[in-house]
Parts: structure tokens; C-alpha cells; sequence
DNA sequence: TAGATTGTTAATCGATTAACAATC
DNA sequence: TAGATTGTTAATCGATTAACAATC
């Protein structure tokens, strides 16, 4: 089924284009040219089109595309109607906010147990969960099958633990240990979210645009 | 000064090569070569050689580089030395996450501030910080003058307090507000983290490694 | 000195942009 | 039909990799 190979770029701004066009799909906006969403995004109009086409042409020439067809079609190849099974580890304050925060529902994911090593939150409702204790993670992973590991867990428990998860079975992480896990495995994907990085990417851009102007 | 620009991908490997270093430090790894380094942070020699170039030369022909020094340079490149003033809005399960998970201090970060529309939570603490509510943000930012905002709030709110905020003198967006800002401002940053588009991400890679499986 | 490894230039690869024929 | 805009190929740009002379 799948023409070819996505390349990564692509891949990361489908979750973009998907936003856009679920707003626009609410502004009541029927139909938008690549260069009008271009405009909107921050993008070239090519870019849009290649974006497109790696998986088919959704669009129609003279016409541009379907708002609601295309979000559709993207929300489809992102799988949001999908049901992944996720446990969240570490129930900390990182732990819970995510839990909490985000709708993983809506992006085809399905929050189904909360874990956290310390005994005095088992039985706390997390987002309607309650967290267990890890003693209960095997047999709860024989049992639900999740797919999917949230690590919000210090960094040095990171590496012992995933190795662990993937012999439970699970094939996917997000991983916000602040460790960059090593996977020998290649059919286990993880997604690091290293904030504490984001955090100094920012201050390294406002601080050399500073450098700049003083040089100009 | 700065010698050139450096490019956004050199950029968001700093982070990363500040972390690994710190790491090796701990470790008591006094010197290490390229080849090395790569080979722990699965890149390859010729980019670390590369990008650290960008700055000038930290290595020692026939030798590496030295780990505590460079471990230095890049955290002085990065800023870590600095005391940027952040503030932070928005005090719900992710705002309050940030605050007290993550160390900001160590990355040259300081907040200062932390503010919520939320009339009840007025007073309740948060990482020592009192959260304050926002109608003493003017007072707040003209009195203290932060750089740097952490925007954990919804998204109908951002676009319109991300302006007001930049009118109080703030310089520096750390937005988890899962809507994209736009900034007319050239010497305004802003640094998106979008955990949503993350999670999609990873299911997305998931999903369609197990399709690539079924056709080989 | 010989061996190792950098700093740096040149070659390759991949992603983005431009252009335009196809077609709605 | 004429106008608009896609899908797609070719050109450009930038980032990564390879190679090697400089040098510790």
C-alpha cells in the first residue's frame, strides 16, 4: 500500500497540517488553495503539493482541495480513529499533567493504566485512572497488551525500564526521561520530548539575536 | 562575534551535545574523540567535527577534545551562565508540571513569576513561587522585566495575550499552548512545543512500520 | 618520529523551491 | 472556453558525509 518511504520532515508537519485544517473545518472554510494555506502556515505552496502527493493526489487541478476531505484523509493516515493502547509510567507532576492535559483520544490513542513506583499514590485517580503500582505492570501488559510507553520517569530508571516494557511487548515510546534511550531493536520507535532542551534552544536564539544586532 | 549564522539543525544539536558532556563528565571521561562521541550519540564524527567548528576549534589534533572543557564552551555558548527572567501563565496540570519539574536555573533560566486567571488558585505555591493573579502581570513585567514568557494556556487565549505580552517587553516565547503564534517581530522568539503533534508523530511511525512489514 | 585525530575543503545526498504541462 | 490550480519534473539550495592535509 504505502508508495514509498515518508520521509521525516514530511512526517512531522502532518500533525501540523491536520491542526490547520480541523481549524479552517471550523471556520466553516470549504475549499483552499496550497497557496492560501501556505500563506496561513508559514510554508511554500510547492512544499504543500510535494506534502501531498507523497501519499496521492487529494487535490483538484483549478479548484485547490476540500477542506473537510483533506483533514479526512490526513486524520486517516495519522491514524487518529485508531485505538493504541498506552500506560503512562510516573505519576509525578509531569506524569499527571500529561495525563490530564492532553486528549490522547482524539489522536488515536487510548490512555488505559497509570503506573507510578511509589506506594503512597496507588489507588489515586489520575484523569479517571487509577495509578497502580508497578508490581502490577506485567500482569496488567499480559493482560491489555498497550502498546505504547509514556516515560515521565527520572533518567536514570529510563534505560532499565524500557528495556523491560519491550520485553512486555510494548512497541512504542514517548519518552520525556530527559535520557536519550538506547533501542537495539528496530521495529521499537521512540519519541523523545526533551524540554529541558527546547528550554535552551530558546534562550540560545534570543541570546544570539542579541549578538547580531549589536554587529549590525 | 559570531563568526556566521548557525544553522537551526547545529542549533538543536547543542542541547544535546551539552547533555552527553555533562554525562561523560560524570563519568570521568577526561578526553574524547569524535569518532567517540558519535558513536554514543549516533551521529556521525565528520557532523560533531562540523558543528562544533561552527564556534571555532575545541579539539586537539591527535588528541579529541577535552571533556570538561568543552563541556564549558558549549554551556557558555548556550547560555547557561545567564539569569534570564521567565514568567510563567497559566498555572493548571501542565503549568504547574513545568514549574516544579523542570530545572530552569541550570539552563541560565530564572522564573520569576508565575500567574494564573484562575481567581482561586491566587495565592496557592507553585516550585516557591505564589501564583499571582493576572491582573498584576502589567505591574509584575514593568517592575521586573522578564524575557522570557511559558505560555500553558489554551489556545483562544495565546495569540492575543502572546501581543499584550510583547508589549510588556517579553522577548522570548516558550509556547505549549498547542497553537502556532504569530509574531510580526523579528527580534521576538517563539519555541512551540507541541506535545500533541509529538504523540501523533510517534503513532504515525508505529503504524506505518507495521504496514512496511506486511509488503516486505 | 610515528600515530592519531582534528579542522577544513570537496563530494554527495536529500529536501525545498521553481516551473510548467495537465486538467478541472 | 478561459482561468485557476494541481501534480510532477527539473533546478536549486543546504546539510551531511567523505577525504585528507595540518598538526598535536
Amino acid at each position: 500500500m504505502s508508495k514509498q518511504v515518508i520521509s521525516t520532515p514530511v512526517i512531522r508537519r502532518l500533525p501540523r497540517y491536520y491542526r490547520f485544517l480541523g481549524d479552517l473545518e471550523l471556520e466553516k472554510v470549504e475549499r483552499i488553495s496550497s497557496r492560501e494555506l501556505a500563506a496561513r502556515m508559514g510554508l511554500s505552496a510547492s512544499q504543500i503539493r510535494q506534502d501531498f502527493n507523497c501519499f496521492g493526489g487529494f487535490g483538484q487541478q483549478g479548484y485547490g482541495y476540500h477542506v473537510g476531505e483533506l483533514h479526512e484523509i490526513i486524520g486517516r493516515i495519522l491514524g487518529v480513529h485508531e485505538q493504541t493502547g498506552v500506560i503512562l509510567i510516573g505519576a509525578g507532576n509531569l506524569g499527571k499533567a500529561i495525563a490530564s492535559h492532553l486528549d490522547f483520544d482524539s489522536r488515536g490513542c487510548r490512555l488505559i493504566g497509570v503506573f507510578d513506583s511509589n506506594p503512597l499514590l496507588a489507588g489515586t485517580s489520575t484523569h479517571d485512572l487509577p495509578i497502580m503500582p508497578m508490581e502490577t505492570l506485567d500482569s496488567f501488559c499480559a493482560m491489555h497488551h498497550p502498546q505504547v510507553a509514556v516515560l515521565c520517569i527520572p533518567k536514570d530508571a529510563a534505560q532499565q525500564l524500557a528495556d523491560h516494557l519491550i520485553s512486555l511487548g510494548i512497541k512504542g515510546f514517548w519518552n520525556f526521561s530527559h535520557f536519550d534511550l538506547k533501542i537495539a531493536s528496530p521495529d521499537v520507535i521512540v519519541e523523545n520530548v526533551h524540554l529541558g532542551d527546547s528550554l535552551m534552544t530558546l534562550a540560545y536564539c534570543m541570546h544570539s539575536l542579541g549578538e547580531d544586532e549589536e554587529n549590525s
